[in-house]
DNA sequence: TTTATTTACGCAATCGATGTCATTTAAAGC
DNA sequence: GCTTTAAATGACATCGATTGCGTAAATAAA
């Protein structure tokens, strides 16, 4: 009852045609007289006629609506690439609809599987740091529901992924680290099984080989809620703090913990000790912290924007898709107060 | 072709049965007997049968699924309120669908109505800071869409209202900073025809008065766009700064506001004259300022989980509500070194 | 044995829109 | 004046599920 809007039928019962040739007058065919085509457009708009768009999912097992999953809106780089894909999406007539799945496998799953079930057109995802097992998005993926991977894109499912050149990312940081002067570089980050944790942790390792500077196991810590919980951060500091040989620097592979990050090496004094830190982080706000936080920085809206026009891609073509491509983008090294030594 | 799941079609082609008979069956009704609802479960739990909730939506006009529409998810206060929202509605079998409005009217319009065609069951809106037409929620308030407004609610629309005691957050920040020994107190806001900017405005003004300060038109500043734009912020600020008589303290009346100045101050070299500042805030990573910000927060959680179950008790409710209150949370004021004299 | 009552199921309408296949009407052709 | 043909419209099935109503068969009561 919630929304009564006029219907084909009362527009056909009023002026008494049939509910096909008000629908094809609405549509404009060919085969509809003009004068029976005014009649019918002039009382649809008097009416505020507009099509039921659940029935013509039902009908056309389409929506013209895109389903977005992120881990977090709190999250900086996930918010601003969700308004890159909305700007495209809009320009292209779709609606978005977005959940958040917290973190959380189950969530993640659920949310899925409520959006392919309301015939979402396609779905842009990047997955919760729990999910270590596809097969909720390989049943869709195989079922032919367009699907883009972005940020935290999983490997084994075949389709278009965007991403930042992850290990470029860390690589510059790290190497940044290491100019400055510093040699015992730690690096706490998300969980393991994670694509980007892997290409971030190589991208470390990469810039240490490259500079001989050997890679101490020691100094490498994964927090597996991805920082969620400041407790695992905490415990990744207090563990690096306690060992003999303590990092003069710290790089973080995650949003989050890059801003769990200072507060806790408040606590422990640890700045004082001109330990250095950088990090991933898409906060506008990092630069008000003191210290200024020196960041690498991730495209997220034009992230955002390239995934949305990959999917709508998929979405449109006529044929089915078979040859995707992964689209990387460039990361940016910011340099503040943070990593100077 | 997206998602081929058996249908009740399906089922009852297999099992030589009606549609009907397997529909009753699925839902156990006392019509079917025992064999023949084994039977039926047994195959559809075989072909992993799910019912269609386009189809249950057209059907039904209903969708268990209830829609948000906040201006930004950037904005922690959002972002908050609709962990606590999904918190309730997930625990009450309800799925959520999130927008943004960008803080534009039109956007704002199209969402709602998306949603509204969309049949989801209610809609939880903070409406955006260039809404002062609500012709697109009355609409559909008239028609029985069941709506809950919270922070920036609507007051001439009847229904359920969850929002925070922003006159008294205000009036005890603005005492604080009385009492801290500030004289001339100024208040950046939003845009003068939100309800919330109101109510703040009238608590900054009460608190002035009830100290006997006069009120000065000149050190009250709007920003229409509600500090989205950073320009504005800096023109309020400098035309402050500008005054033959420059206020020494500034209380900001938004969150994006009370983010957005602290840079601005900065250039402007307005903290060594010591200025002193605070505002609404959500934020977490305002203690790690420098000067780390004296804030006004809201129980946006819990404002998000009241507004729910609000919603929730006017979509269940038999009889329709005509009752309607509004549900006023605390403030609280948190002190930190921005306030120091 | 006949009638009344369950029990268990099927038919068909419904929700709103689309599209295929008739069918009507009028104009054109012979 | 009769047939052909195009133009304009209507009837009906469909998408997937629910549900009121009807009814055959099985059982119980008379």
């Amino acid at each position: 009852m919630k929304f009564e809007s006029a219907t084909i039928k009362d527009i056909a019962l009023k002026l008494n045609l049939s509910k096909s040739t008000v629908s094809r007058a609405l549509r404009d065919s060919y085969e509809i007289s003009n004068e029976t085509k005014k009649l019918v457009l002039e009382y649809a708009k008097k009416v505020n006629y507009r099509p039921n768009p659940i029935a013509l999912s039902l009908k056309e097992r389409r929506s013209h609506t895109i389903g977005i999953v992120v881990p977090e809106f709190s999250n900086n780089f996930f918010s601003q690439a969700i308004n890159g894909m909305e700007s495209i999406a809009y320009s292209n007539g779709y609606n978005v609809i977005i959940t958040q799945s917290h973190e959380s496998y189950d969530r993640e799953v659920i949310n899925v599987e409520h959006m392919a079930y309301r015939s979402v057109d396609g779905l842009l995802i990047s997955v919760s740091v729990e999910t270590d097992n596809f097969d909720h998005l390989k049943k869709l993926h195989d079922r032919r529901l367009p699907i883009v991977f972005f940020d935290r894109i999983v490997e084994e499912i075949d389709t278009y992924k965007v991403v930042c050149d992850n290990l470029k990312g860390a690589y510059d940081a790290t190497t940044h680290l290491i100019k400055k002067g510093f040699k015992n570089i730690a690096h706490i980050t998300s969980a393991e099984h994670l694509f980007i944790t892997q290409k971030r942790l190589e991208g470390y390792k990469k810039a240490l080989e490259d500079h001989n500077i050997p890679i101490q196991p020691e100094l490498i810590k994964h927090c597996v809620h991805g920082g969620k919980i400041t407790s695992e951060v905490e415990e990744a500091i207090a563990s690096l703090l306690s060992l003999k040989k303590k990092p003069d620097a710290i790089l973080s592979g995650g949003d989050r913990i890059t801003t769990e990050m200072l507060p806790i090496l408040k606590k422990f004094n640890a700045l004082k000790n001109k330990i250095a830190y950088m990090g991933f982080s898409n906060s506008d706000l990092t630069d008000l912290f003191t210290p200024s936080l020196s960041v690498i920085r991730q495209p997220a809206f034009e992230i955002g924007q390239a995934a949305m026009e990959q999917l709508i891609k998929i979405i449109e073509s006529k044929r089915p898709i078979t040859e995707f491509s992964t689209q990387t983008f460039e990361s940016s090294i910011i340099i503040k107060e943070s990593t100077i030594k």
